[in-house]
DNA sequence: CACTAGATTTTCT
DNA sequence: GAAAATCTAGTGG
């Protein structure tokens, strides 16, 4: 296993279609406690572009829900839907200009029975396969709304120094019904734990 | 396997 | 009041 170093800013401080499609392969990490961390390697995003981009949720300007997204690269941003879930995004592009990666799933590699216990099921392939799945199992609330992710807290992207070649498969975004015309979901070709497939 | 309905709360109109 | 970047259980083939 890759020592866990986090992402630095810069990475994320770029236009958010590059960072949606770099960031995947790289890790999710998860301080539970001293004893529990649970990571992902991430297979599946979609990009937010804010400005150009009505599906987004800074596309009409400021609110205060929403106006971390126009703030510092690398903060999370997570936010309440449909009454039951979260979703979990990263802020992307400089301070100023709005753009998030939004994650809809992830490879689990450790933790695993923490996330198990937290899901209450055993089966792997359905753990995190899904944006609201696996912020149940990594315990992401709105506590972690604003967490600093280029840092080695509870809550950070690391690199994954041995990322292999994958192909990268992109189609429209799911579950929105305006920005249909911009193919912004990216995933691994291939992995079992991407949500959909074709 | 495909499709449908229901759960539940924040935010903006 | 309606919609929302979702998931699960239930029904029918």
């Amino acid at each position: 296993m890759n020592k866990l170093i986090p992402l630095s800013r810069s990475f994320y401080e770029r236009d958010v279609v590059s960072v949606a499609k770099d960031i995947l392969g790289h890790f999710l990490v998860r301080k539970i406690d001293s004893s529990t961390i649970v990571v992902g390697k991430i297979v599946e995003v979609e990009a937010y572009n804010g400005k150009d981009d009505p599906a987004s949720h800074a596309y009409k300007g400021v609110t205060p829900k929403n106006k971390i997204i126009f703030g510092k690269p690398g903060i999370a941003y997570v936010y309440m839907i449909y009454g039951m879930y979260y979703c979990l995004n990263v802020i992307t592009e400089p301070e100023g200009i709005p753009g998030s990666v939004f994650f809809r799933a992830v490879e689990p590699l450790q933790g695993i029975k923490y996330m198990m216990q937290r899901r209450k099921t055993d089966n792997l392939l359905k753990l995190t396969n899904g944006p609201g799945k696996l912020t149940i199992a990594f315990n992401i609330t709105e506590k972690l709304n604003g967490t600093d992710m280029t840092k080695s807290g509870p809550l950070f992207i690391a690199k994954n120094k041995d990322k292999n070649f994958f192909e990268i498969i992109s189609t429209p975004r799911i579950g929105i019904r305006v920005g249909l015309e911009y193919n912004w979901r990216f995933y691994i070709r291939d992995n079992a734990f991407v949500s959909k497939k074709k």
